[in-house]
DNA sequence: CTTTCGATTGCCT
DNA sequence: GGCAATCGAAAGG
């Protein structure tokens, strides 16, 4: 589950939808260049990369990997058993709910942070877990780096409809390396 | 410099 | 299903 604390309060949820983007696919925000705004996203593991999409949402991933490797866990759904299931259902909404935005960009996670992530039984309530590809983004179609609770009622709404990709969006790793 | 468009959401037909 | 909202990178001239 993860938690956060603003406002004076203590909210908490269990994450139920996710998808991984990393340097070697175009997808990644560092495919292709190292810049301040993706910086936070080549740094240390364990902090939070947040940005502004479509100039109204922010979208929040967990940095992964090692520093120096462009790779990060984008948050797409979390479930909060004593709110509406649609409150955070979708990345801009969990920034929303959970106060989160550029300000938090290189947060470090931690309780002294006021967000954190902890194990819980809730955690694997609603599994299995469904793997396949991930959503709103017209790169790297193919790679099935999107997983979701398939019993949450929380997932995005997105997330329901899956297609395969077709041939002419499939994507296969070339130069680049991973870590 | 100008134009395009995105790791989205909500409202409309 | 379509599309506006709304901003800032990135791409194009």
């Amino acid at each position: 589950m993860i938690k956060r604390e603003y406002n004076n309060r203590i909210i908490w949820g269990v994450i139920v939808e996710t998808e991984a983007y990393a340097e070697l696919e175009p997808a990644c925000h560092g495919f292709k260049s190292r810049t301040a705004k993706n910086e936070t996203l080549f740094g240390e593991p364990g902090r939070l990369y947040v940005y502004l999409t479509y100039g109204i949402h922010h979208c929040v991933n967990i940095v992964t990997e090692k520093k120096g490797w462009a790779s990060g866990v984008l948050l797409r759904a979390i479930a909060m058993p004593n709110e509406h299931h649609r409150v955070a259902a979708g990345p801009g909404l969990l920034a929303k709910r959970f106060g989160l935005n550029r300000n938090h960009d290189n947060s470090l996670i931690s309780v002294e942070n006021g967000i954190w992530l902890r194990k819980s039984s809730a955690d694997t309530k609603m599994s299995p877990i469904i793997q396949t590809t991930r959503i709103g983004i017209s790169q790297a179609k193919n790679l099935p780096w999107r997983w979701y609770m398939k019993n949450s009622r929380s997932v995005s709404k997105r997330a329901l409809g899956d297609r395969s990709p077709k041939p002419s969006e499939a994507w296969s790793p070339s130069s680049k390396e991973g870590p």
